[in-house]
RNA sequence: GUGAGCGUAGCUCAGCUUGGUUAGAGCGCAGGAUUGUGGCUCCUGAGGUCGCGGGUUCAAAUCCCGUCGUUCACCCCA
């Protein structure tokens, strides 16, 4: 192959970008419904707006930006998340001198340089929301509702909502000091992984899958412990919402997200038949994020929804909630006069927003409709010598196999009648 | 970034272990049986740089090396 598309990426053909749009549809209409306005960012960013939120030390920061320099040797990177920039231009478009909180939602493509995977893209794509300007738990949980209601409404069940709280600033600092004495304790008995997690974000070492790991980190000094009253009534109330929703949670006290900016709230939901990758969204609050940047103090909360993986999710699930838009009408000429006619007449269809098509080439009668057969057409327009004698047109329903025969003039009319029965 | 599997017709795959005539099947596609009627059946046909490059050999789809892509796990995350 000579030409093809780079690694990671890919051209999304037929059923599944019905999917994917469908995925896309849903969720702006929900956003709506709870009262997101959408933010377009750019699709580049300068360099810093990621180093600086999502944190130096990360994996996506430190590994897997696709970052180069313009022509003016500024450096810019391809988002590969959506919070940092809509951070970014809710201080660099002062909206916390409007009436807070203000509720964002985005769509967009991402990039990063990961190893790819069904379901991991070097490009994906993301929908997602902020809402910025209130610590209100009620924030948090309405996140959540919102993600569990989209999933609801497009036929993923079984899906699993794993919380978790991150704590403050305060209490985290405390957490990890303890967190590090009690695995300098245990380094040796950890494994190599884990051992180099210790150095570079100790939090990490909950993701670890080795049993002899997950049997010492099990009696590890746990995070939730540490939470300041604060924090842990904030956790309680997100926990309380939730149940008056009806919402099923998991705790999960090793769930800790890849960005640094998240307090509090984290959570994660999955789905199934997905393998590993198996997050099909994931959020949490970030407290001290637009402050970090330059801004104001001004608490927020989001969510970031997997596209690829959802449609993915409902593909592999046999979910199909959309009805294919088929082809309705299809005409057949059968000579060269027929054919002008016939042109004449699709186009008459199709100002009629009749979905119908016809034939290019010059194939016989058969051959004309096994294409209709195969596009899947209700009704066959044939055009021949005789209808044009009489200037009639024949009329054959497909599923039936019934045909008449009716006024050149009236055969728009008596089309839209029949599809508006039938509808 | 680490480890493993896979890459043969448009699609799903067989053949590779043990190298040896013109590389096969099913589905799909085209034509015909039915000269103005689809789906079912039958017949015929088209379609392949065996991912790419190199090596071993008289001879490579088959063995070896490299490379690209993909899948799975790790990792990370959506």
């Amino acid at each position: 192959m000579k030409f093809q598309t780079p690694r990671g990426t890919r051209d999304i053909l037929s059923p599944e970008v019905e999917f994917r749009n469908y995925v896309f549809e849903k969720s702006r209409e929900l956003f709506e419904i709870y009262g997101f306005k959408e933010i377009v960012t750019p699709t580049f960013e300068r360099t810093e707006v990621f180093t600086k939120g999502i944190g130096e030390a990360s994996d996506i920061v430190s590994k897997e930006m696709y970052t180069f320099k313009d022509r003016k040797g500024r450096s810019l990177t391809l988002k590969p998340e959506g919070t940092a920039p809509v951070v970014r231009s809710f201080i660099q478009n002062k909206m916390y001198g409007k009436s807070l909180p203000i509720k964002l939602y985005y769509c967009g493509q991402m990039f990063r340089y990961e190893k790819p995977q069904a379901g991991r893209g070097r490009e994906f794509s993301q929908v997602g929301i902020e809402i910025i300007g209130t610590s209100d738990p009620l924030a948090d949980v309405e996140t959540i509702a919102l993600v569990m209601n989209l999933y609801k409404q497009l036929g993923i069940d079984k899906t699993k909502l794993i919380v978790n709280s991150m704590g403050c600033r305060n209490c985290r600092k405390k957490y990890l000091q303890d967190l590090n004495k009690y695995l300098e304790i245990k380094s040796k008995n950890l494994c190599e992984n884990c051992n180099f997690r210790i150095e570079k974000n100790p939090l990490r070492v909950f993701d670890c899958k080795v049993d002899q790991c997950k049997k010492i980190l099990s009696k590890s000094p746990i995070l939730r412990d540490y939470l300041c009253n604060e924090c842990e009534d904030h956790f309680k109330n997100v926990l309380k919402g939730l149940e008056s929703l009806k919402i099923k949670w998991q705790l999960d006290n090793r769930l800790v997200r890849g960005f640094d900016y998240y307090t509090k709230t984290v959570f994660e939901v999955t789905a199934p038949k997905l393998g590993a990758q198996d997050a099909i969204c994931g959020g949490g609050r970030y407290d001290y994020l637009i402050e970090d940047y330059g801004g104001p103090l001004t608490p927020a909360v989001g969510v970031a929804i997997g596209v690829d993986r959802t449609a993915l999710v409902m593909m592999r699930m046999g979910i199909k909630p959309f009805s294919e838009k088929n082809i309705q009408v299809f005409l057949i000429a059968l000579n060269d006069t027929a054919k002008k006619k016939a042109i004449v007449l699709l186009d008459d269809l199709r100002k009629n927003k009749i979905p119908s098509d016809m034939d290019y080439g010059n194939r016989g009668i058969k051959g004309q409709f096994k294409m209709a057969d195969r596009l899947k057409a209700k009704y066959v327009l044939i055009l021949g010598e005789d209808e044009l004698r009489n200037n009639k047109v024949s009329l054959k329903e497909m599923d039936t196999g019934k045909q008449s025969i009716v006024n050149y003039d009236d055969v728009i009319n008596y089309l839209k009648e029949k599809i508006k029965e039938s509808n």
